[in-house]
DNA sequence: GCCTACTCATCGAACGCTCGTTAAGCTACT
DNA sequence: AGTAGCTTAACGAGCGTTCGATGAGTAGGC
């Protein structure tokens, strides 16, 4: 269906997976340009030039982490709104929580996703922040459908909308997965705020998590 | 009152302003670490050395800028929290207005506080974080004491805070002086959804910015 | 009233180091 | 034989920082 095959990966070399997993968590801690390719080299076990065996530059690698990141995260998204049918408060909640799941499980990877496109090169800043665009009309998307259907009642659909973004993105930079927090709960509680926000009443408000995500959204693996 | 006097800044000599203006811009729009010393000297029209008459170092001039800017933050905050006296929704306004605010008014200061700050050296990061939280308890206060009165019914206080923190910082990055919003009705509106999330009823809702800031507040000046 | 001493604000030139990048070569497998 | 997956060694550019000098202003002694 999408563009994207399905199972090819895996078959990275090691060098090639360590330069990805050092270069990601140094990007996001301290900063592209605070990271030197020779710092990524040593913590990821390979030399220098290991690099230029994958990517013509420093400028590629992240790009490439950048894309990668960005990739994972559309397909949780096209699976969760896949999930949620077609009314808004759930497709909704089934984007709010494959964000909120993705800035918690994968928190490295957002921070670079949220901070870091500002250091790629003009060319691919720009492609980079199209699809930033295109991941936050996934939320202007069901807010507007509700707010057409009359469901969600709020008079500042925008000012919601850019909230209810701004609170699920802030997870990458406080939530610690063994924190005292359940990542379920925390989700739960995500939608129940953005639903105060948007001035919506669920049918049943007392079933829980009635309206967050299905089970198979809840603990979810990409193979099965 | 404060131990920071009142008039005896503007002393300031021509370089030394254009230097911190060119930094605060150049370290806002591009990153502490992708900017030169040799660039902000050039954007200050002055030159190389003359940054180091004023600051041992580049680290020194971020750090300057970061201070500076969190003194600013704070001087506002103490203003508005002063004028909003004991209710605690009334100073949960004050605290996200002058926020708010900030945000829109010092935007590039904004985001120099929200996103260089990992560039300090340890000892400072360290002193400037604890600033942060003090920040950061400003909304956790009057939420608190709203809660325990039982005028906040929310069943989520540290989500709602940190869902009006994040909203309230998001600001920063979009909005823009020129565009079709008016700050007052945004402040107003960011208050609103503030009061939502808590479950708080004001008394009288239809009086236009009833809990979000005096007129003094509104269109303010640092001296008479 | 003027010389002296000193400070402030700024400059140009250089230093040593680290940066991203390149070139050339070496295994080990297919 | 050829390619995938690296290596060591070097290059030039640019980095943050240092040094010493210069001119303007200014307060104090005579």
């Amino acid at each position: 269906m999408l563009s994207r095959p399905e199972v090819p990966v895996a078959a990275r070399p090691a060098g090639h997976q360590s330069l990805l997993a050092a270069a990601s968590a140094q990007f996001a801690e301290r900063g592209f340009h605070a990271v030197s390719i020779r710092e990524i080299a040593a913590a990821a076990g390979v030399s220098l030039s290991a690099l230029y065996h994958y990517y013509p530059g420093k400028h590629a690698l992240l790009a490439a982490l950048l894309h990668e990141g960005m990739d994972d995260y559309q397909a949780r998204c096209d699976e969760a709104v896949a999930e949620a049918g077609h009314d808004p408060a759930r497709r909704l909640a089934a984007v709010v929580g494959a964000t909120v799941r993705y800035r918690a499980e994968r928190s490295e990877a957002s921070l670079l996703l949220m901070n870091e496109a500002r250091a790629l090169e003009p060319a691919e800043r720009e492609r980079y922040r199209t699809r930033q665009r295109e991941a936050s009309n996934r939320f202007r998307e069901p807010i507007d459908a509700g707010v057409a259907a009359g469901i969600f009642t709020t008079p500042y659909p925008d000012d919601v909308r850019r909230t209810i973004i701004a609170a699920s993105n802030a997870v990458a930079q406080w939530y610690r997965p063994d924190g005292p927090d359940s990542l379920d709960d925390l989700v739960e509680r995500q939608v129940f705020l953005a639903y105060r926000m948007l001035g919506y009443e669920p049918r049943n408000p007392n079933a829980r998590g009635a309206h967050t995500a299905t089970a198979a959204g809840r603990s979810r693996r990409r193979s099965p």
